[in-house]
Order: C-alpha cells, then structure tokens, then sequence
RNA sequence: UCCUCGGUAGCUCAAUGGCAGAGCGGGUGGCUGUUAACCACUAGGUUGGGGGUUCGAAUCCCUCCCGAGGAGCCA
C-alpha cells in the first residue's frame, strides 16, 4: 500500500493509502470514533465506525494516547464535515509505539514550561505553521539572490577578532589563541565581493549581549548580500525587491498556515515599492512632532522604532544617519561629514529594524582614521585595509534578520518562536 | 545590569491569617459526526528553598533560587 504525506492527500482521493504519523487528538462518541493525526505535513481526521463494541480497530484506538506513533491505512474521503477537507476510513492501525502521557495537552500552557519543553512544542500546530513558513522565507531569500547573479561565499563562524568592536563577543578557544563566535560575515563578505562582483552569506551570527527583549535573540540567522560598485540608492532598491520577493513566496505558497495563524494577510499585501524613504533626521523630526520627544544624536529605541512603523504603514527605510551611533566602516556623506551613507529597513505594523546596513569606506586612508579613532588595533584590520589598496572601489551591503523577518510575516509577538531552538539570555535548554 | 510582576496537583489557575480547591491532562464507565467534543465517577499536594512573626502561615516579614514582562545594551 502507498505510503502518503498528509500534504498530498487530495491527489489520493478515494484510493486506498496509508499514512504514518502521530497521534494529534482523539474524540469517540460510542460507535463512531476520531483521531486526528498529523505527520510532519499537516494534520488528519480518520474516522472508524462500528456497530461492534469490541471491534478490534476500537480497541486499538482505545489505547493510543497522544503522541503515540503508527501507521494508518484507509481510504481518502472529502467531507465537509473533516478539519482541512479530506478525512481518511480507517482499516487498519498499526502501532508502533504507545506514548507516555504527553507533557503539551491541547489545553493552555505558560510560555516559562512550553520552552522548558521546546523540542516537544515544535510538535503543536501553530509551531509547526511558523517553521513552515520559515523554510519557505528561507528559500525565498535564496532564490532572490540566486537568481538574480549573486555568488553565495559562506564567511568564516570563528573568527580572530570583533568584526566591529561595538558588540559583545562570544569567545572560544582557537587551540593556543582566543577565537570569537561571529557576529556578522560582511567584512568577510566584501572581500569576496571584490573577487566576484555580487555576493551574499547567510548563516548564524551570535552577539553576548545581554538583552532581555521580545526582538533579539543570542544566535540568529542573517543574510547578508555585499555587492561591488553599489552605492546607497542601489542597496535601498535592492532591499526593497528582497522583502517584496519574500512577502509575495510566503503569500503564495504558506497561505494555509498564516492561516493557521490567524494573520491578517492585508497589511502584507499592502506593502508596495518603493517605500518611504525618509533621512535620519526628518525621522527625528517626525518623532518630536509627535510629541516623542528626540535630539539628534540619539538612536531609536523599541518605542521610536513602533512609532515610526504606526506613521507610515509601511517598511520604513531610513538613511543618513550620525556618524557617532553607526559602526567605523560607514561612507560619510560627502555633503554632510558627520552623517554616514548607512540604510536601516523598518518592517511594519511594529516589527522594528529587520535590515541594517549601508555603503562602505573605500577610502584607505580614511578607512585608517577611523579605525584609529575607533580605538580598534589595526593589526587585526591589516587584511581589511588591504582590500582598500588593491583596486578599491565604492560598495554596499546590508544584512537582514531571518527570525525577525519571520516574526514580522507570521505576527509573532516573541521572536522566540521563529527558529526551532531559540538561545536567550542565560537559556540554553534544551 | 536595572525596574515591575509572579512561583499552589503533570499543566492553567483559585483560595489573602482559620478544613488546600477547580478546569484540563491521567484512570474507569457512557454516548453514531466529533472539531480544544461532551456526561458521570476516580486517583493525584514537601503551596520554589531556608529562616522568622503568630495560638494558627499558601497568605505577613527577611533571604536565596527560578520564571515572565519591560528598559538598557544591540548594524
């Protein structure tokens, strides 16, 4: 008999099929009883009717208990009346392990015990919806730069110093020197970028610091394209098609779990290019005559960032920013020196900075000042500087937040649920 | 690191100085279309740890531990 994935069921209409999974939920009125299975791919009604009370089906069905794993054969049936559309006629159960009393009942838990429990709450619908959906933005993101003549270069996790020197570092030994986790792939990746033109990483970054807040997360997953010749208008076109490419592959393909997810998919498909783009300071100004009150200088915290998205319904994408509050890399505008050329993207309806970035120093003695104004040790810069001398050019790039993102898309309150084993502070169970 | 709130049955919570309870989950029985099914019965407790006040503490005080929300920090 075909083994089937819940997913494909309706091309299997009216064969007979088996499907192998777990046990979701049972219900049982007498003679007729339910038991919902899912098997990775979705989820399943299979019903078993009998006149018999001591039908040998009902009395297998009458020791699963949740989470108990088996094989199921019967035949696929459409009806109304079946959670998603099809049910299946069972004619046969095989177990193969009865579970012990499963900790997540479908009833409510507190979030404290849900994480406690996080590789059996990867197990729940809405949970499952959400990763589901991040394959999918996963993909997306690849297929936007694959296709569009960008050189996927995977930029190095231990790495000999701090990329910026502005964030908290994990370190780690590097048999007799110290090595740190990285934070971010971009010096890396403008190397790369100056051997092969367009280029992006995607990997995990980790940041020490201690932050106790829905929107961070210690190791996340960034994507991080670098493209040679690019200045800042062609970064801000760029970010703009990638997150239009996400919302509109997730829109196609993840309907039935934003669904799941009871998101209102209007705002996303209200978002359209080109966004508003507004300098740092008009941003300032927006802020004060809304009574929140801002100096220049300051950067936007949680608050603003909300603020910011509820004035504009859209992404957001803000540029020329202090030079003091960006990293020592940053292009200065050659208008205003004390502004630099960086580009941050604010996901709408509250979701905050899901892009950061901007065009690079290409000037190496420029370059030199500001690491040393930086207080950074120039040794460990000797190859960055080096890309300067050799045929240097202007470039850009930016780095965008897969779990924010996700967490934008699904309207997840806490970034916590967006990756299957979230790290937070002081967390690292299990 | 700081501020606020919390920790009682496997889980979610009630009991605010006087008998430690409910719903879910578990177990037993019932029911022909359930949708977190329902109905009946049943088992289940070191009230986070330690100390104190009191005739009497889940409840008040001290202290430690753990968690949540937020802030700061943070491309």
């Amino acid at each position: 008999m075909k083994w089937v994935y819940i997913e494909d069921l309706s091309k299997h209409v009216s064969q007979e099929i088996e499907i192998r999974g777990w046990v979701y939920n049972k219900r049982s009125s007498g003679k007729i009883r339910f038991l919902v299975i899912r098997d990775g791919t979705g989820y399943v009604q299979g019903t078993i009717y009998s006149e018999k009370k001591d039908h040998p089906l009902f009395q297998k069905y009458d020791r699963l208990t949740q989470e108990s794993s088996l094989h199921l054969k019967g035949k696929v049936k459409k009806d109304r009346r079946a959670p998603g559309g099809f049910e299946i006629s069972v004619s046969d159960i095989k177990i193969i392990q009865i579970s012990e009393d499963f900790p997540i009942t479908p009833k409510k838990h507190g979030v404290s015990f849900l994480m406690k429990n996080r590789h059996l709450w990867l197990r729940s619908r809405k949970q499952n919806a959400i990763l589901q959906i991040r394959t999918e933005l996963i993909k997306a993101i690849r297929d936007f730069f694959d296709n569009n003549g960008f050189r996927l270069m995977d930029t190095p996790i231990l790495t000999p110093s701090a990329c910026e020197g502005t964030t908290t570092l994990f370190e780690t030994e590097y048999f007799d020197q110290n090595a740190y986790l990285s934070q971010s792939g971009q010096l890396y990746n403008e190397a790369t970028a100056m051997a092969f033109g367009k280029v992006y990483c995607f990997g995990p970054t980790f940041r020490a610091e201690k932050s106790k807040t829905r929107r961070h997360l210690i190791e996340f997953w960034m994507v991080e394209p670098e493209i040679a010749f690019a200045q800042l208008d062609d970064i801000k076109k760029i970010s703009e098609d990638l997150i239009l490419y996400i919302i509109e592959r997730v829109l196609e393909n993840r309907k039935t779990e934003l669904e799941i997810l009871e998101r209102d998919i209007k705002p996303l498909e209200q978002v359209k290019k080109p966004f508003p783009r507004i300098t740092y300071e008009k941003t300032i100004e927006k802020l004060n005559n809304k009574g929140r009150s801002m100096k220049f200088g300051e950067d936007f915290g949680a608050p603003e960032e909300t603020l910011i998205s509820e004035i504009f319904k859209q992404p957001v994408c803000i540029t020329h920013f202090p030079a003091k509050i960006k990293a020592f890399y940053m292009q200065p505008d050659d208008k205003r020196p004390d502004l630099v050329l960086g580009l941050d993207v604010l996901a709408s309806e509250g979701y905050g900075e899901i892009i950061g970035g901007g065009q690079r120093i290409h000037d190496p003695e420029l370059l030199q000042t500001k690491i040393a104004e930086h207080n950074l040790p120039q040794e460990a810069y000797e190859w960055y500087l080096d890309l300067r001398k050799y045929g240097s050019v202007p470039h850009s790039g930016f780095g965008l937040g897969v779990e924010r993102t996700l967490a934008w898309l699904c309207n997840t309150k806490h970034i916590r649920e967006t990756i299957p084993f979230p790290r937070l502070l002081y967390k690292i169970y299990p």
